[in-house]
DNA sequence: AGTTGCAGATTTGCAACTCACC
DNA sequence: AGGTGAGTTGCAAATCTGCAA
């Protein structure tokens, strides 16, 4: 059996080491260059959500309403840092000084239609994800080792699904 | 050999046929509730991409740099269409009529680290995906039926990558 | 609804090979 | 001729799968 390569470390990892800022904090304050992409744990969702209610507002800790912060930890965020972070900006800001309720989110978060959106078939997000990584590295040795498989592998799968570039 | 599902038709698809204003230009202008997933298929992006121009210019048509182009429909978009949509609202305010220039895109389109931010391997991946599917859908058999596999295949997965709820 | 045994199908990595191109 | 590097294939072993319980 092989082992899921630990990509990034996790923030709460980072955060419990102290090294927070020199991990995620300093990238989004300070260089802002990189911008990873959201992972789905929830610990992390929280860590960056009052991350941006602080900032947005000026290092002032901002109330959520319970079932607000639900819907943000429990949404699939399918993009990077961003995508939290403008929906953040915008509660602050409808929220004005009170407490960020589930009327200042994007409709989006508690609609069961955008939720399943996306929902693909295993195979068919291999095949997207295997398509994303060639569309950024070319070199299919250099791809295959991205994606933790054998070039042969990669060669088969690319095949099968029938990606062209 | 499993097939892939056809999870959702594509947007070059729905133009030819006529259909384009049904199936996603309305979603986009009127309803507005749900938020597909940015597929990464060039052909798609390219739509939308002149979709949004002239949208952000009452319904002129902007001219876009090739290399600006390049850079657009080349993005590993890891999020749904409203990223896009931000990217192309800022890029046609900056052009201020003009042509639309790399220099009006964000940095990170053509940074090589962002880029790679979004490369999982494919076991990560996978797990990932799994994750996010059961986040939405509670109940293991219809999960396993959305993944296009046997329930007992998606409870061995859930449990050789430990995902817990 | 979640879990397991099992036999058969599939997939895997490896190593070897081809086919340029220098 | 030799060498380098990417893409491709054969194959046995390992893994994964759906089914049924």
């Amino acid at each position: 059996m092989r082992v899921i390569a630990a990509t990034n470390r996790k923030l709460s990892d980072a955060l419990k080491e102290g090294s927070f800022r020199e991990d995620l904090y300093y990238r989004l304050n300070a260089v802002r260059i990189s911008l990873p992409p959201l992972r789905e744990r929830p610990e992390d969702i929280l860590l960056l959500v009052h991350h941006f209610t602080k900032r947005f507002t000026n290092n002032v800790d901002v109330d959520i309403d319970p079932e607000a912060l639900k819907l943000l930890t429990s949404y699939p965020w399918l993009g990077n840092v961003r995508e939290l972070e403008n929906v953040m900006e915008r509660a602050v800001l409808l929220a004005k000084h009170g407490k960020i309720e589930v009327s200042h989110l994007p409709p989006e978060l508690k609609n069961p239609a955008s939720l399943k959106a996306g929902l693909l078939s295993l195979e068919a997000m291999e095949s997207l994800h295997i398509t994303r990584v060639l569309r950024v590295v070319k070199d299919l040795d250099e791809a295959a080792r991205f994606l933790g498989i054998d070039p042969a592998t990669l060669w088969r799968k690319r095949k099968k699904y029938g990606i062209k570039d």
